[in-house]
DNA sequence: TGAAAAATTGACGCAAGCGTCAGGTTTCGC
DNA sequence: GCGAAACCTGACGCTTGCGTCAATTTTTCA
């Protein structure tokens, strides 16, 4: 959009000054756009918690929303990492427990973009580009494929794979994005590993009972799964 | 916090016209901090979209703040209403589907409020009052204590209830509050009825096997619930 | 070492936003 | 009908914030 003469230089390589610079303003500004929103986030805030002056970074950083689609492009890449558990050449079970423990891994590590792509989503996603958008659906319905692989080999129910995602994603965002409400509800100044370990037991013991996953191999263990223990 | 002469007149009963007035005023504002939060809000598009002028508004409400505390604290008593399913002299597998249903479609029927909400708790909570916080955790611990009463009655799994509400929250939310996602993940330009259906059959589906809830009565066990079938 | 490129910065123009106020109009109780 | 209370509103003061600029200092590297 804007263009100024001193804009960020896009494409050439970062020199070592400005590296730093760029990634100290990031950081800045990640958390101030997660405590304020887009709208309430200043940048003589960011400025300010950088150690910079406001014209500064301007230089490196053409605009607001340059800084913010930066941000959230860096993001949407990383939540990839977790979803590579979700191999079809594995077992179901250790797939999905592998894959819930890195999400709330990731949710815990990076609290702060982790709330600032909910506030991002929950206002539409204005920034979020085609192209981020397109990749986050390919990546879900590649996933949800594998998902179907499992159920059709019979080691899982056939559950819709989409919903199920959701709500994979809906129980482990909830530690980051609602921290507040999670440390009330669990009557703790704050979530530490060891909530994060029973978060994690916990989703991954109903989800996998839920859903019917087989337990592979010689183990012994494999309780109730298929065979729902109703009383005849 | 200000109390100019033409504060908002608090507890006195309004007329007739402060009643419209003010409901016209609220609703706009669900409106406008839905879509752009609290900072980004303005009061200026809050009167335009009610067709008032700005002083008006401030004729009702003193001040930003005032109308954004007013919207949160009348939708936090109206989560208590999905939450009366969770009823310890119920049948735990009717119950927790009534739940999952009631929440569902509370998050369909008020997606603006929900989306505020969780708007809110990604910022910390910053106008939540203690009062309304301590309703909501004594209402999640009231709540878990039935979980746990099922399970002594060994009508489920004695699964941790805490994490299991935040599971069951952070499943029904998502549909309400990522809308944006969800369209996209499951491919449609507007979440439907069928979509909540699905959802719905989805999440009581596995939460319910996933606890080992076991289902009451004479009634012939429907197997692995109604199997969730796979999209065409 | 010296000139070009990169980096830094204080000050400024302009727009938008919050909340106020004074004075007008309408409604309501009697 | 009439006075008081409730309601309405245009205009204004003041602050904050975005983005710009021109001038200066530092770094790079040939």
């Amino acid at each position: 959009m804007k263009k100024g003469k001193t804009a960020a230089r896009g494409v050439s390589a970062d020199t070592r000054i400005a590296a730093r610079n760029k990634k100290t303003i990031l950081e800045a500004a990640i958390g101030v756009f997660t405590a304020k929103g887009y709208d309430g986030a200043s940048i003589a805030e960011i400025a300010k918690r950088s150690g910079l002056p406001k014209a500064n970074v301007y230089y490196y950083f053409g605009s607001k929303e340059t800084i913010y689609r930066t941000i959230i492009g860096d993001l949407i890449g990383e939540w990839d990492r977790a979803l590579d558990h979700l191999d079809p050449a594995r077992e179901p079970a250790e797939a999905i427990a592998g894959y819930i423990r890195a999400k709330l891994d990731f949710s815990r590590r990076h609290a702060a973009q982790s709330r600032m792509f909910a506030n991002e989503a929950v206002h539409g996603g204005r920034f979020v580009t085609r192209k981020d958008r397109n990749h986050m659906l390919a990546v879900t319905l590649e996933k949800a494929k594998v998902f179907e692989a499992w159920a059709a080999a019979g080691k899982m129910d056939p559950v819709d794979p989409i919903h199920l995602f959701i709500l994979l994603w809906g129980a482990t965002q909830y530690y980051a994005d609602f921290d507040v409400l999670a440390k009330s509800h669990l009557q703790t100044p704050r979530l530490g590993a060891s909530d994060f370990e029973r978060a994690a037991e916990t989703i991954t013991a109903i989800v996998l009972k839920g859903c019917g996953v087989v337990l592979p191999g010689p183990a012994a263990q494999r309780g109730p799964s298929r065979a729902a223990r109703l009383r005849g």
